[in-house]
DNA sequence: TTTAAAGTCTATAGAATTGATAGACTAATT
DNA sequence: AATTAGTCTATCAATTCTATAGACTTTAAA
């Protein structure tokens, strides 16, 4: 990649990959971690650590032993990508003053409440976090099934 | 700042400070770096580097010796932050795939075509853009003015 | 009850990027 | 000529991201 700066990491990319999988085989039982692996092209030890994230936040179970794997614990239709990205890269906004949960100050700020640059991201915010919150896995699956008609 | 994942760089917020003080004092001729610096709380040395950036972009100009400095050289109606993002922290998206000028294929992607991932985070791509364009010099001077009259 | 399959946890490490600084050099205006 | 100001290059510490290794624990089926 060229530029990261305002991306989000392979990490949450990795995330959303491997819930979108989940969801596709829901009614398959637990999934073995190896299958989302190779199926997603995620390397295994670190997709490891993104699903504990994941089931530390109460998102996917897992179960141990034979016949075990991950699987979600929540609906396709309440996952969504703006909860998957703050897990993993944090608020959701541009700049540190205007997200929600992390507020925190801009630094060189003189007077934040009458600042027409954090009046314009703070607009930006709310229309992604809107956009983002929508797009649960129901919603992508669905997409693709639509991509796939077209085609 | 707890997380930055997806925020833009301190250099991007220096250069978007210093570009509404230069338009705010658009008819005081040059302006010297120092007290652009002063007044916006950045670290002389960096925001050098900021505004030689912007002049090799063809947003500033500058002139040498005893009354010189920088001054814009568009519009404050032309310049946006769309483009000013681009310029320092590169293209405006959450994945190399939805970027129009930087595209990148996402390593571990199957199928692009057909990716709900991609149309979802196309999508706001597209809005984000479509604001920040709008968020020209002018439009964020006009809004501080409106946010003091409130007050 | 053994064993194999699978998950948990901790530590580590290289690469890349960001934010920042120093200093020498060059150009222009009065 | 002297002063003011811009240009350019190199460097650096800190942080973050991405990834890997390996040892350990738990579970379920044979």
């Amino acid at each position: 990649m060229i530029y990261l700066q305002t991306m989000i990491s392979k990490k949450t990319k990795y995330a959303i990959n491997a819930l979108v999988h989940l969801a596709k085989r829901e009614d398959e039982g637990p999934i073995v971690i190896s299958e989302i692996a190779e199926a997603e092209n995620i390397p295994r030890k670190f997709l490891e650590a993104i699903l504990l994230n994941l089931k530390k936040a109460g998102v996917l179970a897992s179960k141990k032993g034979k016949g075990g794997g991950y699987y979600l614990l929540q609906n396709p239709e309440e996952i969504n990508l703006a909860d998957v990205m703050r897990l993993f890269d944090g608020p959701i906004a541009f700049l540190p003053c205007v997200t929600y949960k992390y507020y925190e100050r801009c630094e060189e700020c003189k007077d934040e409440e009458t600042c027409g640059i954090r009046d314009v991201f703070f607009e930006v915010r709310n229309k992604t976090v809107e956009l983002l919150k929508a797009a649960s896995l129901s919603e992508i699956i669905k997409r693709e099934s639509a991509l796939i008609k077209i085609l």
